[in-house]
DNA sequence: CTTCTGACGAAAT
DNA sequence: CATTTCGCCAGAA
């Protein structure tokens, strides 16, 4: 990893919220945290730390597919398919299928994000 | 102040 | 579908 952020702390607590067998875009996480962009969640995403229990093979790009770089990525897409995921010929998740519904309440509430500004957030999401 | 750079994204081709 | 192009932006130099 090269660069910290200080929004690094705030994506890596949204990511924890993304279950299993379900995939996020880096746009989606970003959409959330004020001060993030897309490109800011994959750096954050390049340097999670271990142990944290953050799952961060679950962020995607908004194409549904694995970002490609130096390693890693078929890593993650291993574990994407223990959970249940499936992947077209493509290489493509369905959003359709797998995509997040988006964070708990109880995120919301914490966050301080009203539910019908998120709605509007969710409604640009891919899919 | 300017410049540079990325696990990105959307639109055009 | 794939590929190209341009926009994007935090933070370091």
């Amino acid at each position: 990893m090269a660069r910290e952020y200080k929004t690094f702390p705030a994506i890596y607590e949204l990511v924890k919220e993304i279950p299993k067998g379900k995939v996020a875009s880096y746009g989606m996480i970003a959409s959330l945290i004020p001060g993030s962009t897309a490109r800011i969640v994959g750096f954050a995403m390049a340097g999670t730390p271990q142990g944290q229990n953050i799952p961060w093979w679950r962020v995607i790009n908004s194409a549904g597919k694995i970002s490609e770089r130096d390693g890693g990525a078929v890593r993650q897409r291993n574990l994407l398919v223990e959970e249940g995921v499936t992947f077209s010929n493509s290489e493509k998740v369905s959003w359709k299928d797998y995509r997040w519904g988006g964070p708990s309440d109880a995120w919301l509430e914490k966050h301080k994000i009203d539910f019908i500004d998120f709605l509007e957030t969710q409604a640009k999401w891919p899919g």
